[in-house]
DNA sequence: GCCGTTTTCGGCCCGACTGTTTTCAGTCG
């Protein structure tokens, strides 16, 4: 049984705690078990030979023994037995944009929907809008939400989300007023794969911004659209989210957005502990908001050195940041050169020649 | 369900947008 899908597990767990309408603090509980489980550098089953589950951020008494139980038996009684009262089928509801646990309860329950395709053939008959809480809008989103998952599910690698990025960013860096632009999320964090895109903006009147955002040649479907954010979705099913801000307020904007969600809340209970609360537009105090146009004095103010966007996982990298141990990361200008690249005498899409000019212009 | 140099019980990040609502729940970032 490797992380994976002891990770796996935990995040169904909560699932389908989440669609039975469980306490989201407990559900939170186990979504947090699974990423911690996920993002493990050692595997879970070694730790549990050692006997050292309980190291594990978010482990405790309960989920210790339900792993200790996987381990042994290769199951876990307690998610048998939540996999008899809600069906796979309803847990998947969750994967449609726009349907979260409680709908796809409720869509379950009063429509006896199991899965995404009778999900689809009730809204195509009209039967989502008889739902109370839902109306016929809604349930236009449901079904566009289908045909989005239909298009495209999953991640896409950073080499192609970041010209597309690149390119939606020129266009905005256009618009008068706008002061900066930039990717944000799990881009600006360079994880390997992205999500979706999410780009930061600041300018004194959003309006504009917003505006030109919405006619871009890539938008195929505006998902909302309000003052300080709008998303909107590509024809290949690729959502881009965009939040514009004041540029006195890009320090704590940008801290906001390029996360992770994990690295922001562990930040913002620091925040608590020093007497702020933090948000995207400032560092909240009693006594007046403080209002942050970089990142460095976010951080500063908490007591904290500036953490490198690659490390902004909540895998101790706050921890590291407070006993000022935080690694020293290489960066490209550490590059001297690189021994292992491919050319046209194979797959390559460029001579030996050309390749070492090219390493020679950079410097290589 | 987890966790603790203020806590072993009672908190748990903070906010935007929409639709259906008559005051806010749901979903999402
Ligand atoms: N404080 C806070 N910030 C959040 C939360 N969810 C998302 N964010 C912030 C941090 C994220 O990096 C950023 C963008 O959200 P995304 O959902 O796009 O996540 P991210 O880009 O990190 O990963 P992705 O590759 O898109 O799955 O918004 C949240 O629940 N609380
Ligand atoms: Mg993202
Ligand atoms: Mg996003």
């Amino acid at each position: 049984m490797n992380n994976t899908e002891v990770a796996d597990i935990l995040a169904r767990m909560a699932d389908i705690l989440a669609i039975q309408g469980e306490s989201l603090h407990r559900i939170m509980a186990y979504r947090k078990a699974a990423e911690n489980v996920a993002a493990l550098s050692r595997p879970v089953e070694e730790m549990w030979q050692a006997d050292e589950l309980r190291a594990i951020p978010g482990i405790g008494k309960t989920l210790e023994a339900k792993i200790d139980e996987l381990m042994r038996s290769g199951r876990i009684g307690a998610y048998e037995r939540l996999r008899e009262q809600v069906p796979d089928g309803v847990v998947a509801l969750l994967q449609v944009p726009d349907v979260g646990p409680k709908r796809a309860a409720l869509f379950w329950k009063e429509l006896g929907v199991e899965g995404v395709a009778s999900l689809e053939k009730a809204a195509r008959a009209g039967r989502l809008q008889t739902l109370p809480g839902m109306g016929a809008k809604s349930e236009q989103k449901v079904l566009a939400g289908i045909e989005a998952l239909k298009r495209l599910s999953g991640r896409t690698l950073l080499g192609v989300a970041l010209p597309l990025a690149e390119t939606m960013l020129g266009a905005l860096l256009e618009v008068p007023g706008v002061v900066l632009a930039t990717p944000a999320g799990s881009l600006r964090r360079k994880r390997e794969t992205v999500g979706d895109l999410d780009l930061l903006v600041a300018a004194e009147d959003p309006e504009p911004v917003m505006a030109r955002f919405r006619e871009l040649p890539q938008v195929e479907e505006v998902l909302l659209s309000g003052s300080t954010k709008t998303a909107i979705r590509t024809a290949e099913g690729f959502q881009v989210d965009l939040r514009v801000l004041e540029p006195q307020r890009w320090g704590t904007a940008l801290q906001y957005f390029t996360g992770s969600q994990a690295h922001n809340i562990h930040l913002r209970q620091l925040a608590l502990e020093r007497g702020f609360s933090l948000s995207e537009y400032a560092l909240h105090r009693e006594e007046g908001d403080v209002l942050c146009s970089t990142e460095e004095e976010v951080y500063s103010a908490l007591g904290l050195p500036t953490i490198p966007p690659e490390l902004r996982e909540d895998r101790g990298e706050i921890e590291a940041a407070l006993a000022s141990r935080l690694p020293d990361l290489v960066e490209v200008d550490d590059l001297k050169g690189d021994f292992q690249f491919h050319t046209t005498r194979s797959d390559g899409h460029n001579s030996l020649l050309e390749m070492a000019q090219a390493a020679r212009a950079a410097g290589l």
